[in-house]
RNA sequence: GGCCAGGUAGCUCAGUUGGUAGAGCAGCGGACUGAAAAUCCGCGUGUCGGUGGUUCGAUUCCGCCCCUGGCCA
């Protein structure tokens, strides 16, 4: 009954932080001790067959607790910020439906900020129009479809780079199918979690060094259990190509280009791990933009009994010293 | 032990006809509205291996020493 007073909104908990932060650890853990069910907030984790690379939660731990928004893609389409807002909201209403609490946890801050602030409605991405812009852009370089941008949508050419291939093409994108600038159509239209109860945390070591050691150990873990045979697999299927979402993604995209043939494995694993120590790094640069929700350090046991446990107790999905 | 080639930014290297140096990568900061694990923007002081000499001035030229690689013993 949300507006009838705060002690009956229905909460909605949000744990995010940097990639290799151990945010899936602490998740896991609160579902024992609390009746929750995990949402995933990732880009990465939505496509089926993309398992060792994207450290996807084991099948084992999936089943004991309930998780959504994995494997719901192949690995041949692209999954948005429009369709994570729309099947987080819908989760969401679900897991509140059987008398449990949805714990959003993953560290795709664009989905994030879409679900808490809004997206506007702009028309989906129309591939065929892609493909035309990605030819044009091919012969006559970015700047040049930058500068049609100019023409067509002076205020958003403005703040869009002249090199920034992505922004200036999905502008071209929604002049084109909608007929309007994107500038105006980019209006909130407000945040789909409105009138919950939202808790939300970030979680990273305090220390970057931490980190850095965190991702390159796992990463080397990844390939120990075969993250290039995975990579081999996918790559082999024939329909999917280096430009697809998915094979883009960190990790994917490096041991790609190895079996492409352009640089050794010991470089492509280096490159890798720097391609998720940057990833990180622009993880981090959104927290600190964003400023919601506490930070916590999870490398300390304090930090989960002090901060988690007493605020999950204070809004009445955890009793007190059930962990 | 002798000869040769090197020792310059965290890494790979460029350069200074003698006036204390700059690229790529890494790193750091920032932006972010349906591909976001994406896409883009910004940031370059480092005993120029050490030491002595020549010089107004040496990272640059010369001597010696140390280190690395190669060849010869």
């Amino acid at each position: 009954m949300p507006g009838s007073g705060a002690r009956e909104r229905l909460p909605v908990l949000i744990l995010t932080g940097p990639t290799g932060a151990g945010k899936s650890d602490w998740a896991i853990r609160l579902a024992e001790c609390a009746p929750v069910e995990i949402v995933s907030v990732d880009s990465a984790l939505v496509y089926r067959g993309l398992d060792i690379g994207t450290a996807k939660p084991p099948r084992a731990v999936r089943a004991s607790v309930p998780h959504h928004l994995i494997d719901i893609c192949d690995a041949a389409e692209s999954y948005s910020a429009g369709r994570f807002v729309t099947d987080a909201a819908e989760c969401i209403r679900e897991i509140h439906g059987r008398g449990r609490v949805p714990l959003l946890v993953g560290g795709t801050m664009l989905y994030l900020r879409a679900l808490l602030d809004g997206l506007a409605s702009l028309p989906q991405a129309a591939p065929e129009l892609r493909r035309e812009l990605d030819a044009r852009a091919a012969a006559l370089g970015w700047p040049a479809l930058h500068a049609e941008l100019t023409r067509l949508d002076p205020v958003a050419a403005a703040r869009i780079a002249p090199n920034d291939s992505q922004r200036i093409q999905r502008a071209l994108e929604v002049f084109y199918t909608a007929g309007a600038p994107i500038s105006q159509l980019q209006g909130s239209t407000g945040s789909a979690l409105e009138g919950y109860e939202v808790g939300y945390w970030r979680v990273a070591p305090s220390d970057r060094a931490l980190l850095h050691e965190r991702i390159a150990r796992r990463f080397e873990a990844m390939m120990t259990a075969g993250f290039l045979d995975e990579v081999r697999s996918l790559r082999d299927r024939g329909d999917l190509t280096p430009s697809h979402p998915s094979m883009r993604a960190v990790g994917y995209r490096q041991l790609w280009a190895h079996l492409d043939g352009r640089y050794g494995l010991e470089e492509a694993v280096m490159r890798a791990i720097a391609a998720t120590r940057q990833l990180a790094k622009r993880q981090l640069t959104w927290m600190r933009a964003e400023a919601r929700g506490t930070w916590l350090d999870l490398s300390s046991e304090a930090a989960w009994r002090e901060l988690i446990c007493h605020k999950l107790a204070a809004a009445g999905v955890l009793s007190t010293g059930t962990c």
